[in-house]
DNA sequence: CTAAATGCAAAGCATTTGCAAATAT
DNA sequence: ATATTTGCAAATGCTTTGCATTTAG
């Protein structure tokens, strides 16, 4: 889905600041608040740190782009696809990685005798590139 | 280990603001700095603020306890075996539980092509007790 | 045209730091 | 005896908020 339809579908208008900040995050991948004011100033100087803050915190709530509690500090992503998440710690570049966990779930919920209704799975990992 | 010991090992005196610290985190298993901050100074009122802060940053950097970026706010848990968290949303309660994950992280390590150092596996859950 | 969003400055919290006094070893 | 730790107060830094102005729809 567009930027702009992802927007309005959630209500909100489809700003410069927001677009900006989200073709950060598409381009990215995955970003910092620091990154991401870093990034977008440099497309748009007079975006303020506050609505920089606004949107993501906005943005967060309707559930377009999510926080990712990984490596020193929070990261934001666009909304995708369920996946986990590889951080490399040579190269600092945090992976997105489609796998099965069903089998792991399940598992996870018949010895805990749970339900589960939502995981977080990150790897500190060595990525390919720096393996070599 | 003892908590005297454990301090000591790693060259941090084994002061009564520090031990108390530790006995909580013993205690509750899991808690974020408002909750040690209540329960510490209810048995040790003149324990200051910051040097709860200082005492947690120290000993994460010492490898006696770490924090787990969990739930709202981060948690502090003594250091111990390998274990996933399990939190259920209902009942505010993270659950520590050990189960075999090395089969799992094989094949993350064998479909991503790369060597994983550590992971974070965090479920968000119904507990046994609110399912019932 | 109007409600929502922005930029700026100020306010509000959370966390860290400097330093004199106290304390563990 | 001495280097470490503590408590306090001040400083710092991050995040939010109030409000006048601008802007998307």
């Amino acid at each position: 889905m567009s930027h702009i339809k992802l927007l309005k579908t959630s209500d909100l208008k489809a700003t410069p600041q927001r677009l900006c900040v989200l073709d950060t995050l598409e381009n990215c991948g995955h970003a910092t608040l620091e990154q991401i004011e870093k990034i977008t100033k440099e497309k748009f100087p007079t975006l303020s740190l506050s609505t920089i803050y606004r949107n993501l915190n906005e943005m967060v709530e309707k559930d377009i782009i999510s926080e990712v509690k990984i490596a020193k500090k929070p990261h934001y992503e666009i909304k995708k696809e369920k996946h986990i998440h590889l951080y490399c710690k040579s190269c600092d570049t945090i992976w997105d990685f489609q796998s099965d966990t069903n089998a792991f779930i399940d598992k996870i919920e018949n010895e805990a005798n749970c339900k589960i209704l939502n995981d977080v799975i990150h790897f500190e990992i060595l990525c390919t590139n720096c393996l070599k």
